[in-house]
DNA sequence: CTAGGGTTAG
């Protein structure tokens, strides 16, 4: 059959509407023209329409355009490459391999930059070296840019002596050279040398500033992350989206309130674009900083566009969750399903979280039923520690033993805390003792549960048992972490350990404690010393507990601002039973709204109250 | 008509 306009094909009225194809039934359509007028026997037209295809959001829209490219007769070099940029692994390895058996078309550079990157999800180097030596013998490895391919793939594949030799060896460098391998280092969470890779820069721009910052932030160094983000800016560097969302995060951990606020000011100000991932940081942000009004401010009033993603939805999940506010969490759990918000593995987390801190067991019961059963989504170990959480916490110890017997999966340490926790708070010694010693016999190494299980002894008056866990935690040689709380005053934090000496201000600071005491007491405050774990005299049990690194961090914020002023305290661990007691009577005797943020949850302490009604 | 680096909720 002859080809009637062999020689304009390109004017065939057809082409000109292909570009403009923006739905995959459109696509469809105009394929089934090809086939019908023989077009799609020639190379451009399906070319032009698998790159119409690839820049469609449909999710069908990639495999359709790859049966297309095999099923042309005639593709050419553009749309291989194309395909093998977009297929995931192992698919545009095996179409790559496809394209080599092709007697008709020769990899170029572009062909072989797309393949090495698909091999950074290979688990072995052996594809990825053989690629190498090809692109060696094809002359194509002197161009920067296939090696800085290189130098990602083997820092994907974990070789960062592999990547670096590439960068060593090379005779030019660019940016993304040193950014790559930069990004190499913090992958393998090698902060360190990331640093001084950074520091050896010729020059640097708004990616490579990103990525330090972005590993300080990964290995918690949350000040170093800080300090870096000041000198970007005295270095003149504009931030951009990904450098504030990584710098956001930071705040959260800090409970940086007025830099975050700086830094949302700062947004609106210098225009920063926003997307869904800066929009969930502001709002987490907010939340971890304990102003939940702001967060559900800036999500309520968030663009509509942005809320079709399900990043915000989870940041103010977890923000009503993390303040208590369980019925909020429910509502906005419902309200996401009604927008056909898709829930997943961390939204989950979060809604029982919240059913957890509101002793909403039977709802929690449902949520968990409901993920696999409604939403396909398979339960993993946060979210059967967040049930044995739930149960324990609300004093079904049997029913949470039970739950964890029952469990596909292995219990990790999280999951022994939880239950012992439970054991502590329902003062179930008997099952606390048995559990804790299974714990102690499979993980002596386990230090929170060891602490845990002191702490059932000594609260039930079994000093000789809790010194003998104590002793045992003396001789695997690990101290367990130490309480501290801190605290921003006018952009500084202060930082405090239990019975630290070290602030410039600790003998005011001392003095006060003991003045606020003398108050305390006067308005029925009497100490829990249950909470101390040494077999010591009562008095010096009441010392240490005036110590404790929460009170005083409120006393430094009583001493040092003005009545009425809101007091925000952060936590590294959880709060404990005295220091939660005082503090309401701390709320109710200097006027004081006192919030305190510990390793789980924010307690809004007002007016002798606490948000979390006692239950935490 | 295609390139390579950085964001990630609990």
């Amino acid at each position: 059959m002859a080809t009637p306009a062999r020689l304009s094909i390109l004017d065939h009225p057809i082409l000109a509407l292909l570009g403009k194809l923006r739905t995959l039934p459109h696509v469809q359509q105009a394929h089934a023209h090809l086939v019908v007028s023989g077009l799609v026997r020639h190379s451009f037209p399906p070319s032009k329409l698998i790159q119409v295809l690839l820049s469609l959001p449909s999710t069908s829209s990639l495999p359709y355009a790859h049966l297309l490219l095999l099923h042309s007769p005639s593709p050419n070099l553009f749309s291989f490459n194309s395909l093998i940029r977009a297929l995931p692994f192992p698919s545009s390895l095996l179409l790559f391999r496809g394209l080599l058996r092709s007697p008709l078309l020769l990899p170029n550079n572009y062909t072989l930059a797309f393949a090495l990157h698909a091999c950074c999800f290979c688990s072995s180097r052996a594809e990825g070296e053989q690629l190498r030596a090809q692109s060696l013998r094809r002359g194509l490895e002197s161009s920067v840019f296939v090696h800085n391919v290189v130098i990602k793939m083997y820092s994907c594949l974990g070789l960062l002596q592999d990547a670096r030799k590439v960068f060593d060896e090379m005779d030019e460098r660019d940016l993304f050279s040193w950014n790559s391998l930069m990004a190499g280092y913090v992958g393998v969470g090698d902060v360190r040398m990331a640093r001084e890779v950074f520091d050896d820069m010729p020059e640097r721009d708004v990616v490579s500033w990103s990525t330090v910052i972005a590993g300080y932030v990964q290995e918690g160094s949350f000040t170093e992350a800080m300090e870096l983000f000041r000198e970007m800016q005295l270095a003149g560097a504009r931030p951009n989206e990904f450098t504030l969302t990584t710098v956001l995060a930071a705040c959260s951990n800090l409970v940086a309130l007025e830099q975050g606020k700086w830094i949302h000011m700062y947004i609106d100000k210098a225009k920063i674009k926003m997307n869904d991932r800066l929009l969930a940081a502001l709002i987490d942000m907010y939340s971890k900083c304990g102003d939940a009004e702001s967060a559900l401010r800036l999500f309520n009033s968030a663009d509509n566009a942005l809320k079709s993603s399900i990043r915000p939805w989870n940041a103010m999940l977890s923000g009503f969750a993390i303040h208590g506010l369980s019925e909020a969490a429910i509502q906005h759990f419902e309200r996401m399903k009604m927008e056909n918000i898709a829930p997943d593995k961390v939204t989950f987390v979060s809604l029982l979280n919240a059913c957890s801190h509101g002793r909403l067991v039977d709802k929690g019961r449902l949520y968990f039923e409901s993920m696999k059963s409604i939403h396909g989504i398979d339960p993993e170990i946060e979210h059967y520690g967040c049930m044995v959480d739930l149960l324990g916490r609300a004093g079904h110890l049997k029913e949470a033993e039970e739950f964890i017997k029952s469990m596909p999966v292995t219990p990790d340490t999280a999951i022994w805390s939880a239950l012992l926790a439970a054991c502590k708070i329902h003062r179930d010694t008997v099952m606390g003792d048995r559990i804790g010693k299974l714990v102690n016999n499979s993980e002596p190494e386990n230090l929170g549960c060891q602490v845990l299980l002191a702490n059932i002894y000594s609260s039930s008056g079994r000093w000789v048992d809790a010194k003998d866990v104590r002793k045992n935690m003396g001789i695997t040689g690990r101290r367990k972490t130490p309480g501290c709380s801190s605290i921003e005053l006018d952009g500084m934090f202060h930082q405090f350990f239990v019975g630290d000496r070290s602030h410039p201000q600790t003998k005011q600071i001392y003095l006060f404690l003991e003045e606020m005491y003398t108050k305390l007491k006067m308005a029925g405050y009497v100490p829990e010393i249950g909470e101390v774990l040494l077999d010591i005299d009562g008095e010096d049990r009441e010392t240490v507990l005036s110590r404790h690194s929460e009170k005083l961090a409120i006393a430094f914020a009583l001493m040092n601002t003005p009545p009425g002023t809101p007091i925000r305290i952060v936590k590294n661990l959880r709060v404990c039973g005295d220091c939660h007691h005082a503090t309401k009577f701390i709320s109710k005797v200097y006027e004081r709204v006192i919030i305190v943020r510990d390793r789980i949850r924010f307690h809004h302490f007002e007016d002798g109250f606490c948000s979390c009604k006692d239950y935490w």
